[in-house]
DNA sequence: AACGCGGGGCA
DNA sequence: TGCCCAGCGTT
């Protein structure tokens, strides 16, 4: 009961006749400059496109050229970042620049493998970049764009490996127009997070639904087929708001790793549900050389990250004792609540320091 | 509170 | 190819 794909050519035509009609207006498409595009492409990364408009326009106001990117100082553009958390696109933003500077004459460069040895640039932002600035007819497939060929063209199976990742590369790359393959590819990933939705596929209103295979056999929800996921794992952390004269301790974390060079509470990690703030106390005098007591619960809250939940329950007390000498972090300083926005903060660490500055 | 998702670096 | 990195919007 198989329907025919569509011929890859045929996507193009109605899709940007309806982008033409619908496109939502983003800061972003007012410009043809690669620079600005390139940053609202990195920030687009696993952020959505109402929480990016903000910090695009003060980026862009701050840093307007790459030049004026490359000149600054990596803790500036880290600072205008704050809030928009996977740091390390910051920092390869900031070293990409320069090294556009140095390597290319401040251009942004044309040619496909220059642009993908660019540090934080991959086949996605490549794509991206290369198609709306310099028109060139590249495939740029994220998320929204690879669950719309799935489904169009009946791709079966998990479409980041194997058979089934060769034939969506094929097609996708075949699917792009000569003409306005920019704004195809823009296209193509807006209808995916505004149409071809993953759970409740909108087809009544889908360009595209006459040639989609996933249509025509009425198989929009078992395509695209799910991924394999590992198990979820659950952890429990417990952090500490240590009080000195109206200042809390924070930590610098080293420049390697999770968190590289942001600043946190201390916090650690426990394998079972926190009862009591018991094992803190060893935590606090291993990891800073502080004696501290009568730490109570203020708070308690959960997060993800990909594949693993976090519990995690906050502790703060007044009597600390010592003087903080940092085991596994750069560096310590005691700051106001206040103060605690200057610094550069993971995001639920950040969400404790704005409780205690209420 | 649970759930589901993304793109790039790197060995 | 498989792990690491380490957040948020939606339900």
């Amino acid at each position: 009961m198989s329907a025919q794909p569509p011929n890859p050519t045929e996507i193009s035509p109605p899709l940007l006749e309806w982008f033409d009609r619908t496109g939502r207006a983003m800061p972003w498409r007012e410009t043809r400059d690669p620079y600005r595009i390139w940053v609202s492409e990195v920030m687009l990364q696993q952020t959505q496109v109402t929480a990016v408009i903000p910090y695009y326009e003060r980026f862009v106001r701050r840093f307007p050229s790459v030049q004026a990117l490359a000149a600054s100082t990596e803790n500036e553009v880290l600072a205008l970042w704050e809030g928009l958390g996977y740091y390390s696109r910051a920092r390869n933003l900031h070293s990409a620049a320069r090294r556009i500077v140095d390597d290319h004459d401040g251009l942004f460069p044309t040619d496909h493998a220059q642009v993908l040895a660019l540090p934080g640039v991959g086949p996605y932002t490549a794509g991206a970049v290369l198609s709306i600035a310099y028109e060139q007819p590249l495939p740029a497939i994220d998320g929204n764009a690879e669950r719309v060929l799935c489904r169009v063209f009946g791709i079966e199976g998990d479409a980041r490996r194997g058979e089934a990742r060769k034939t969506l590369r094929r097609l996708a790359t075949e699917a792009v127009p000569a003409r306005r393959p920019g704004d195809y590819n823009q296209a193509l990933m807006e209808l995916g997070s505004q149409v071809c939705l993953p759970d409740a596929p909108n087809c009544g209103s889908c360009p595209l639904a006459t040639l989609c295979v996933a249509v025509r056999s009425n198989r929009q929800h078992v395509l695209p087929t799910p991924r394999q996921r590992p198990k979820l794992q659950r952890c429990y952390v417990a952090a500490a708001v240590l009080w000195r004269r109206g200042r809390v301790l924070v930590a610098r974390r080293p420049s390697e790793g999770v968190w590289a060079g942001l600043w946190e509470l201390p916090w650690m990690e426990a394998g079972s549900e926190i009862e009591c703030p018991d094992a803190l106390v060893p935590f606090l005098r291993d990891a800073f050389g502080l004696r501290a007591e009568g730490l109570a619960p203020i708070d308690h809250f959960s997060y993800g990250v990909m594949n693993t939940r976090y519990r995690a329950a906050v502790y703060e007390t007044r009597h600390v004792r010592g003087r903080a000498r940092p085991a596994q972090h750069e560096a310590v300083a005691w700051r106001s609540p206040t103060e605690l926005e200057g610094l550069i903060m993971p995001a639920p660490h950040r969400r404790v320091a704005r409780r205690l500055a209420r």
